[in-house]
Order: C-alpha cells, then sequence, then structure tokens
DNA sequence: CGAGGTACCTTGCATGGCATGGTACCTGGT
DNA sequence: ACCAGGTACCATGCCATGCAAGGTACCTCG
C-alpha cells in the first residue's frame, strides 16, 4: 500500500498511467528510470518498477513505442523509449476521451441535491 | 468491447465508478436499476447489471452503504442503497484526491515540450 | 396461465497496478 | 584483484475491479 495517497490512487491509475508515459515520451526518447521520476514529480502519480517495465513491455509488444539501448555516462545501460505513430495515434484518442471522462466525475461529484444539469 | 467509446473508457472506470455511485447516493435512497440510468446519463459512465451488482454487494459488505427492500409500484421489489457515515467518509476521501489526480493527468497531456509547471 | 417487462444476482474472465525478488553494469575504496 | 553500493533492467505472482453471459423471481396484461 502506498501510503502517500493510499488505497484509492493506486485504482484510479488503472489504464491512465499508460498514457501519462506516452505524454512524456512526446517530448523525446526517456528510460524507464528517468520515467519514474517524471511521474513521481507529481506524486499522486508516484509507481514502482513493478509497475513501469511490465507497461513500457506491454507498450512495445503493442508497437506503441520503440525502443533502443543507449550507454549510460555511468551505469549500466538505459532502454530508451520513442513513440510510433501508433503510439502518437493512441495518445491522441485517450487525449480525446479524457475530457469527457474527466467532466463527467466532476459531474457526478459536484452537483449536490438534484441541482439542474 | 464496449462500442460507446471502446477500450479506453472501460479502463478509466476502474475505481471511479464506485465513488460516482456513492456521489449519486446524496441524493437519496436509490436502486440499481436506477443507478444505472443515472450513470447512463453521462455516455461515458455507461455500464451494465453485471457491474454495477458485484460493486453494490461489495458497497454493502463493506459497511458503505445501507440497503431496504422496498415494493415497487409496478414489478418485483426494489433493494434500495443509502450511504452510511462511512459511506460518506470515503466519498469525502476521493473528493479530496480526485482533484489532484486529474489535474495530474491534465498536466501530463497539455504540457507539450518541457513546459514549466 | 403464458408472454413480456422489470429487477436482482452470480460466475468466470481480462486487464492492469503492485510487491517482491533477481540479474547485470559500472565506479570507487582497500 | 576484489567487494560494496548505486544504477538500471526485467519477471513472477497476487489482487482489485469492470464486464459479458446467464440465471431467477416478481408483477401485469391478454
Amino acid at each position: 500500500m502506498n501510503e502517500a495517497g493510499g488505497r484509492v490512487p493506486s485504482q484510479l491509475r488503472k489504464g491512465v498511467l499508460e498514457y501519462c508515459v506516452l505524454a512524456l515520451l512526446r517530448d523525446g526518447p526517456k528510460y524507464g528510470v528517468e520515467l519514474l521520476g517524471e511521474l513521481a514529480a507529481v506524486s499522486v502519480m508516484t509507481t514502482s518498477q513493478g509497475t513501469i517495465y511490465p507497461l513500457l513491455s506491454r507498450l512495445r509488444r503493442e508497437g506503441l513505442v520503440d525502443t533502443r539501448l543507449r550507454e549510460s555516462p555511468s551505469g549500466p545501460p538505459r532502454r530508451y523509449y520513442t513513440l510510433t505513430a501508433g503510439g502518437r495515434a493512441a495518445l491522441g484518442e485517450f487525449a480525446g476521451v479524457w475530457p469527457l471522462f474527466r467532466d463527467a466525475v466532476d459531474h457526478f461529484l459536484n452537483h449536490p441535491q438534484g441541482d439542474p444539469v
């Protein structure tokens, strides 16, 4: 259990983390641990290696990212992930659905006692 | 696969539907099919009986809702669900986390090429 | 008394986050 | 030469939860 947020965010991240990663890759190639850091910069998105690596493998298997192994200035080689055309398309699809979903949740949360929509 | 939205919304709903239901119950007791209808009023939240009934059973088991069987004016009796204090607390906790989560996703989606936060 | 509508519920599966544990590379100290 | 510690990658197994499919029961109407 994640102490910084508890049980709720873990379920929330389901199906969203994937697209946050794709979004981060718009800015250029990134490697696993780097992505972990950028996600954790927004604390509610903090996750672990046990989440990110299976996720990245899946993205690769589905052709949404390409990978390239590169030497590190200090440490073991890093696997850099780059968006493919398919990845860009998937991200675009999500960007279309997300606002609808977000507003729906806001709607349910913020309209007390039979407020008109 | 849900034709009205595809694979994305189904994963998005995970862990959120529960709180949308709790939010709907703030307005007073509701029964299963009624909740289905109110969720479907926002199309991205459309779901099925196979989702809602296990969910409601779980909420009851966890003490977030109370239930009461009542006769229907026409048809079989309906099981009405009411928020408990625990349910209200869970909803409040979610209402605290959700904006953080929502803004985080917006952040990742909307900040191109190294925009400062 | 059967057909159709309403309503409840269960079973089994698929998805995806997570804890845990393991491997390998590189550097720096002794 | 060797080992400790940091960095980085990856796999296994579990659990929560949405969903399709299928089942039961109540009520009304012809």
